[in-house]
RNA sequence: GUGGCUGUAGCUCAGUUGGCAGAGCACCGGGUUGUGGUCCCGGUUGUCGUGGGUUCAAUUCCCAUCAGUCACCCCA
């Protein structure tokens, strides 16, 4: 059999990278229960028609079917996707359980999504995410929307990765303004804004006007929309100055100053309301937030959402929705690449249990079961070789800690391999130091 | 899905104007008859991404394919 090669998008780690990724798992998941969301899991496939609702991404929808399914026969397993994202099955779930649930319903969700994009550094086709989302009945008060950039603060800054920002907007301002100003095709012009990093203000004005039908002076005021950004509130009194007014614009700039009072309150400098923020699925109807990842801007959001007003409806009721995704993947993907990210040893084990000799090795197997049972991670050395080679062993997995049972009644001994340092020690007794019981990550 | 660049040892990379494949690090053995790391001596790295084609001869040239990466698209 030749050497089997790896498939394109679908990234595999290292025992050390894994060991990473859960300990980043176990801090995003402890903060989200922290404020109280739920945990859920949804199966890996939805109904094809639920998924191709979103128009564009539909062509990255990947479709299950069985190998030998009968192409004439009903409908079955070809009609199933593999979704795509968190929120949409979330929604599906929220629709299909309604009546077991109680509102506003908060839930968290850590799971595999899949999309058939052409890959790059931070970009895959099979990735985790962490998605957290409120649903409500009806209607969904509007702090929900000011209280994601705080859960995510927190998840965030509780690992050791650089600094983020998050960057709000609110759908609603941009249309608002958009129709205020007399555009009749806000969703063109959106489109249009979101390319304003990349083309720069002369190639969005030009967009503007062939693909939303905008005049100089309309593409000059989404422009100068566009460019505001603010940490505070004072991005208010600039929307105001620019002179239009349009209810909807109001009232998103209403929710916008909320969303980031309420996160400034919390930690200043996290939130930054930018009006040039307009991309997500376009489910969103409301609040959108997007996070940079500083120093890695350029590979784009490691964490996004929004509010969804229609996600989720059948028959009369509806079930308005915030939420936002961690893209865990992207995240340890770039900060992998860039050798950020290190634990401080390549397996869990804290203790290696050195074996005199293969007639002893029950010996050690009942020190290691002895250090286990007071749960210290331990193992025992797979060969009786020469002490010298069992502490490399130890040495090259970067376990700190090697215990030579006692010969002949002598005390046992455990010795600290970085130090050098070697002590007497009971394995009924003897505990590690408790930065060195796990690895640690930094 | 479209286009560009790249692919040589576990890692970082040399190299062959087409003629038996190299260095450093890592790894293994010894110096060291039961305690590693430093040091010294010695040793192994490999379908030259994969499959075809041209050629007396291909790792080198051509085509395809896979993978990585970049831009577009889209987005975590």
């Amino acid at each position: 059999m030749s050497k089997p090669t790896p498939i394109s998008g679908f990234p595999e780690w290292t025992p050390a990278q894994r060991m990473i990724e859960q300990y980043v798992l176990d801090r995003i998941r402890s903060t989200f229960e922290l404020y109280g969301f739920a945990p859920l899991e949804t199966r890996a496939v939805e109904p094809l028609d639920q998924l191709l609702r979103k128009g564009e991404t539909s062509k990255e929808v990947y479709v299950i079917r069985r190998l030998h399914g009968d192409p004439d026969g009903p409908a079955g397993d070809d009609a199933l996707g593999l979704h795509f994202d968190l929120t949409v099955p979330f929604a599906r779930y929220v629709l299909e359980n309604a009546g077991k649930l109680a509102f506003p319903f908060r839930r968290y969700q850590i799971q595999k999504v899949w999309r058939g994009e052409r890959p790059q550094e931070g970009r895959y086709r099979e990735f985790v995410q962490a998605d957290i989302d409120i649903v409500d009945r009806d209607t969904l008060a509007t702090h929900h929307e000011a209280e994601m950039p705080l859960v995510i603060g927190d998840a965030l800054r509780s690992l050791p990765i650089p600094p983020v920002r998050i960057q709000v907007n609110n759908r609603k301002i941009c249309e608002g303004f958009y129709r205020g100003v007399g555009l009749t095709d806000p969703e063109a012009a959106l489109r249009a804004v979101d390319k304003l990093d990349k083309i720069g203000p002369a190639g969005v004005a030009e967009l503007l006007a062939s693909t939303a039908g905008a005049s100089e002076a309309q593409a000059k005021a989404c422009l100068a929309l566009a460019e505001i950004s603010a940490p505070d509130a004072s991005f208010a009194d600039a929307v105001r100055g620019l002179g239009v007014s349009h209810p909807l614009l109001d009232e998103g700039v209403e929710e916008l100053v909320r969303v980031v009072e309420t996160a400034a309150a919390h930690s200043p400098g996290l939130c930054v309301a930018d009006l040039r923020i307009a991309r997500g699925l376009d489910y969103y109807t409301g609040t959108v937030y997007e996070t940079q990842l500083l120093g890695y801007e350029r590979f784009g959001s490691v964490c996004s959402g929004g509010r969804y007003d229609n996600l989720a409806s059948a028959g009369n009721a509806r079930f308005p929705g915030v939420g936002i995704s961690i893209g865990v993947t992207r995240l340890l993907g770039l900060l992998f690449g860039a050798g950020a990210l290190s634990v401080s040893r390549e397996v869990p084990t804290c203790v290696l249990v050195a074996v005199t000799n293969e007639e002893l090795r029950a010996a050690s197997d009942s020190v290691a079961g002895a250090l286990r049972s007071r749960g210290i991670p331990t193992e025992v050395s797979p060969s009786a070789a020469k002490f010298g080679k069992q502490i490399r062993y130890a040495q090259r997995r970067g376990i700190p800690y090697v215990w030579f049972p006692g010969a002949d009644g002598a005390p046992d001994e455990v010795k600290d391999i970085r130090s050098g340092e070697q002590v007497a020690a009971a394995a009924g007794e003897w505990t590690p130091p408790r930065e060195d019981l796990k690895p640690l990550v930094s």
